[in-house]
DNA sequence: GTCTATACTTTGATAGAC
DNA sequence: GTCTATCAAAGTATAGAC
């Protein structure tokens, strides 16, 4: 069963993805959710921004195991780097290219208007570039360059997000996975010599 | 002299930056340039359509000739990247982390809600992609490569924002840097022999 | 706790004086 | 062409009945 504030909570994420931010109203949140307007002050006495704040966290966690999951069910890093992108291309066909990043059209919008949702942003990129990093590092790749590499990844999908969402093709995150994929293979050290690039 | 309808797309333009599309009103636009709220429909008589569609375009040109200029000013195409991410970086420090991509923001929000608006922001990165393949293949990268990789520079580029603004750091644009280089420098045929990695 | 009605502000847009 | 007054609709938020 979906209580109402779930229902609230998932309602918004996708509205956010859609319309963003300030493009999302709460009337359309209730309508959409089946819920009564009160019941958005009622979960979210801090009003919007709260709603917001809890929406980002968690779409930013949620889209974070969904990648985790893929990365780590390949049968190694480079072929789960590989995959990460073709689903995302995919998924983004099979919605109308809306279902791409959670949060990046929100955190683009707060970023120089809102400090608390620009802060609730960047805790959810920090918790994706160290997760991204411990799995280059557990690859082999050292700890420094390992975190410059898993920045590189996620920002070469942010990219990819955004050129394929205006163009409506997935040509743009194609382009983004094969230089993803490049950047880690030329990251991993072999698996026989113990050196980069063997 | 700045006539009205200038200084109107140059306000907007800095205020789309900061709040994106929905984010921005039309009042404040008036307010900061200066001009009677009727200049906005005399100039633009299909209302903030009209008025998103011109800015778009047109801070997607002014930021091509700015790239550009920046990278055919360096001694080669390597270091012209590099030059192009560390002025990104320098740029945006300097604008307390606002002035980025200039149609990133409204590109995210229109791709699922205002088809017009959706094309403009197709135009000006296909643009991009056109002009940075250009500049790849001139350097000696054959045509279906320099357009993969045109892409995953922008790509950077845009994922290295959408994260330094969030975070009000440079680290990411940093790491975007100098993957950019690295994917540039593999690409680019040596001088001496002519084959790739030389 | 659920739900409705409403207050107040701001939005994009228009009409019309000058 | 410039500028002001105003409209209808949508925004967030609150009060209060049940």
């Amino acid at each position: 069963m979906t209580t109402t504030k779930v229902r609230i909570l998932d309602t918004t994420a996708e509205l956010f993805r859609r319309y963003g931010y300030t493009g999302t109203g709460l009337k359309q949140v209730v309508a959409e959710a089946g819920a009564p307007f009160g019941s958005v002050y009622h979960f979210f006495p801090g009003g919007k921004a709260q709603l917001g704040d809890e929406v980002i966290r968690r779409s930013g966690q949620m889209y974070l195991d969904l990648v985790l999951a893929v990365l780590d069910g390949a049968t190694d890093l480079v072929a789960g780097v590989g995959d990460v992108f073709r689903g995302a291309a995919e998924v983004l066909r099979e919605t109308d290219y809306i279902d791409a990043c959670p949060i990046a059209t929100v955190a683009l919008e707060v970023a120089s208007s809102n400090e608390v949702l620009r802060v609730a942003t960047a805790d959810v990129f920090e918790s994706w570039t160290v997760a991204a990093t411990d799995r280059f590092e557990r690859a082999g790749i050292a700890a420094g360059p390992a975190r410059v590499l898993a920045m590189a990844v996620i920002e070469l999908l942010e990219g990819g997000f955004l050129l394929s969402r205006a163009a409506r093709t997935t040509e743009a995150l194609d382009a983004a996975g094969s230089a993803a994929v490049a950047l880690v293979r030329g990251a991993v050290p072999s698996r026989r010599t113990g050196r980069r690039d063997g």
